[in-house]
DNA sequence: AGCACGCCGACT
DNA sequence: GTCGGCGTGCTC
């Protein structure tokens, strides 16, 4: 018997089967990995096929080493999802079965951890009796009794019943009674046990959603888009398909954008779903998600819930992808090889026979238009659950403020709110996206912005230790007294972030409580559930954030939400700038009234008018919709085309420079007299937006090239000259989350 | 990715 | 004459 394997080197060059012996006596299937001897030294492997004859030079053919796990690591599925990455990413196949695997499995980096069990060998009908026998002992009667459900108990558990139980367990198994081995040790992230809540009711909309996604776990075919207002009730959606996928004998998986940042959405799946569910995230330590991956692999849990790269989990017998708030951008992998977890989830769903559920309040421009062209099935809950009405939304024109002669971050109006909200004791979440204290840091002499040295980026002044930080490399340098560039000791800090308005809100409403929640207090490994938790029990009425709290948050005595500058992420220099400020306002926005008492939302803006602050105003995603595709098909934006970059990084912006322009022409040279050109709009070699980030100057060669199948044969070249040698580094960029 | 084999400059 | 530069080529 022979085994194709695919080495894991990332090469090219090895970017090919590899024909080894299996030795007589080892058992082998696809997809388990394996060490092979590969020139000089071992490799790991794996296993591609297993065949009858070799086609290869018999003699030169070696034996397969070893195995690394007893079963195959990459479900049969998973490894034809990894082929049809390796073709539309243009990367070896090794890389993309490289994303099937928890990292830390590759190089035997992580030791399976054991666990001693205690199991009972008399058999069921001699128990009693057994106890009888051990009248002498106490310990032992017990230890019999709380064995006798036959099952294999930890001696850990054991010792928490029973002082010393070593002593009276070593008898038991010197008499041949009981029986102490190892066993993996299987455990799961510990996030609180709550006990399952009654099933709420269901709205005539959730009733009406479920009767088309649970007939589809019998035979589905395109993907649902849910779109739901913020409290309608999407995740009791979520629960109920998956509670019949269960039934059905199948599993789950459901994305959420930042698993940190849906604390609440493992609470209550956990309640319901208890241990049967596995959690994968990046805050997980390297031991616990290897666990965790290995439960969902030997079935132990067959509901995961998980970040981007959980859509390959190991599920087998999938029933069900839900992608919680598909529109946010960190669905997109920014690391090699590139892939979007929703449409892993579209082919998944298809190969696999599940049911693919992408929801949002505020769906993606692209899965909208995929609905409407009638490629999704689409699916509305334009209403709250129990009727419960959307929040009243006021948009302030903060020039009109100025005008008034309010020079503050609060306008009238979201003052007077605020103290209204804390006189009736209610809650309040206050929104805004910057983090810091503010913005950047001018000097009022000769106009400088002190940018960090090893990025193209403005620092930001962090009051609580006065120090400029770079949110871009982390740097760290104390605040200058004077001017870096003319000397004036004119220089302020300019603009507004998290921490000035905590500063504001301690000033102006004194025992209120702000709690604030943005990356400096959200460091530590349970920051954000910790400071969540204390909002909820009331321990403070404000909630300051950035972002974060934008999403998935629900606090039923807030009832009063405001968005400090709404316009802050519009101009961004990024063709998705409207979108983004739509979705956060229409999010941030949806926190207000989740409870008995309704909501009011205060949006304070330059740009009133804007179609993307209106729209949130008036929260009709529809609205924004029309006009935001028709703006895309104007200007020839995605979806309408597709934004390709080659991202070149060296340590001279000149040489950077230099190679974005070479690559530039030499894809002129290839491809400017054949008829493959057409399918480029444009093609620009230049700084990129923000040319130095952790003193890695870059530049890049920008281009939009139109949808169309023949355009697949441009990528695979541009996928070659991405890999060729260069004085700088060299990626290949499509569609990234990211311009900058 | 490694590592060997292979063809041209400055050293004991 | 030899040691060594890293350019091409192979690994079942």
């Amino acid at each position: 018997m022979y085994a194709e394997i695919i080495v894991d080197i990332a090469s090219e060059q090895v970017d090919r089967v590899f024909t080894y012996r299996v030795p007589q006596g080892m058992e082998l299937a696809p997809g388990t990995r394996v060490q092979v001897p590969f020139g000089p030294r071992m490799k790991e492997g794996f296993v591609i096929r297993l065949k009858e004859r070799a086609d290869f030079d018999e003699s030169r053919i070696k034996n397969v080493a070893a195995r690394l796990e007893a079963y195959p690591a990459l479900l049969p599925p998973l490894m034809a999802l990894a082929e049809e990455i390796r073709q539309k990413a243009h990367c070896p196949l090794c890389e993309a079965l490289r994303l099937m695997i928890p990292a830390e499995m590759r190089g035997g980096r992580i030791k399976v951890k054991t666990e001693p069990y205690a199991r009972l060998l008399i058999p069921p009908d001699r128990i009693d009796e057994a106890i009888q026998a051990q009248k002498r002992s106490k310990k032992r009667q017990l230890l019999i009794t709380l064995l006798s459900d036959g099952q294999a108990h930890p001696l850990e558990e054991l010792r928490g019943m029973i002082r010393d139980v070593r002593e009276p367990l070593n008898y038991l198994v010197e008499k041949e009674m009981a029986e102490v081995f190892d066993k993996e040790a299987l455990r799961s992230p510990y996030y609180g046990r709550v006990d399952a809540p009654p099933d709420p009711a269901l709205t005539d909309e959730q009733r009406e959603a479920l009767s088309e996604l649970i007939p589809a776990l019998q035979r589905p075919e395109k993907p649902f888009l849910l779109h739901g207002v913020t409290g309608s009730g999407k995740t009791e959606v979520y629960i109920r398909l998956v509670r019949e996928a269960l039934k059905m004998g199948k599993g789950a998986i459901i994305l959420v954008p930042e698993i940190v940042l849906t604390p609440q959405m493992i609470t209550w799946f956990h309640s319901r779903f208890g241990n049967a569910m596995a959690v994968l995230h990046s805050r997980l330590s390297a031991g616990e998600r290897f666990d965790e991956w290995r439960r969902i692999r030997l079935g132990d849990a067959r509901i995961v819930i998980g970040a981007r790269s959980a859509v390959f989990a190991p599920v087998e017998n999938l029933g069900a992808i839900i992608v919680d708030e598909e529109h946010e951008q960190t669905y997109l992998s920014d690391r090699f090889p590139q892939y979007d977890a929703r449409e892993i989830a579209a082919s998944r769903g298809k190969r696999e026979g599940a049911v693919v559920l992408l929801s949002s309040a505020t769906p993606s421009v692209y899965s909208y238009a995929m609905a409407r062209r009638g490629d999704y099935m689409l699916i509305e809950m334009p209403h709250r659950v129990l009727n419960r009405p959307l929040p009243r939304v006021h948009v302030v024109d903060m020039r009109e403020e100025l005008r008034l002669g309010n020079h503050g971050m609060f306008s009238n109006l979201l003052q007077q709110k605020l103290d209204d909200c804390i006189a009736r004791g209610q809650q309040a979440m206050l929104f805004i996206n910057r983090r810091g204290y503010a913005s950047s840091v001018n000097c009022r002499k000769c106009g400088e912005t002190i940018k960090c040295s090893r990025c193209d980026v403005s620092l930001t002044y962090h009051s609580f230790d006065h120090t400029l930080r770079c949110h871009y490399c982390g740097g760290i340098q104390p605040m200058p007294k004077t001017c870096p560039a003319c000397g004036s000791p004119y220089i302020r800090p300019m603009g507004i972030g998290t921490q000035k308005v905590e500063e504001e809100l301690n000033k102006r409403f004194p025992g209120a409580g702000v709690i604030r929640m943005d990356m400096d207090t959200t460091a530590g490994k349970n920051a954000h559930f910790e400071l969540v938790d204390r909002f909820r029990a009331g321990q403070a009425q404000i909630l300051l954030g950035t972002q974060m709290i934008a999403k998935g948050l629900d606090f039923p005595q807030v009832t009063l939400v405001g968005a400090v500058m709404a316009d802050m992420t519009l101009n961004f220099p990024d063709y998705r700038a409207a979108e983004r400020t739509f979705q956060l306002l229409v999010q941030v926005a949806g926190r207000a009234g989740r409870g008995e008492k309704p909501g009011e939302v205060v949006i304070q803006t330059y740009q009133p008018d804007h179609y993307a602050i209106a729209g949130a105003a008036a929260q009709d995603y529809r609205a924004f919709f029309t006009r935001e595709f028709d703006r895309r098909k104007a200007d020839l934006y995605p979806p309408f085309t597709m934004m390709a970059r080659f991202l070149c990084e060296a340590r001279e912006l000149s040489v950077a420079l230099s190679v974005a322009e070479s690559i530039k022409n030499q894809v002129l040279k290839e491809f400017g007299d054949t008829a493959l050109f057409r399918r480029i709009f444009f093609i620009r070699a230049d700084e990129a937006p923000i040319n130095r980030i952790q003193d890695r100057a870059r530049a890049h060669v920008l281009m939009k090239l139109l949808n169309h199948p023949d355009t697949d044969v441009l990528l695979a070249r541009f996928q070659e000259l991405a890999g060729g040698e260069y004085p700088a580094r060299v990626q290949l960029e499509i569609n990234p989350a990211s311009l900058a």
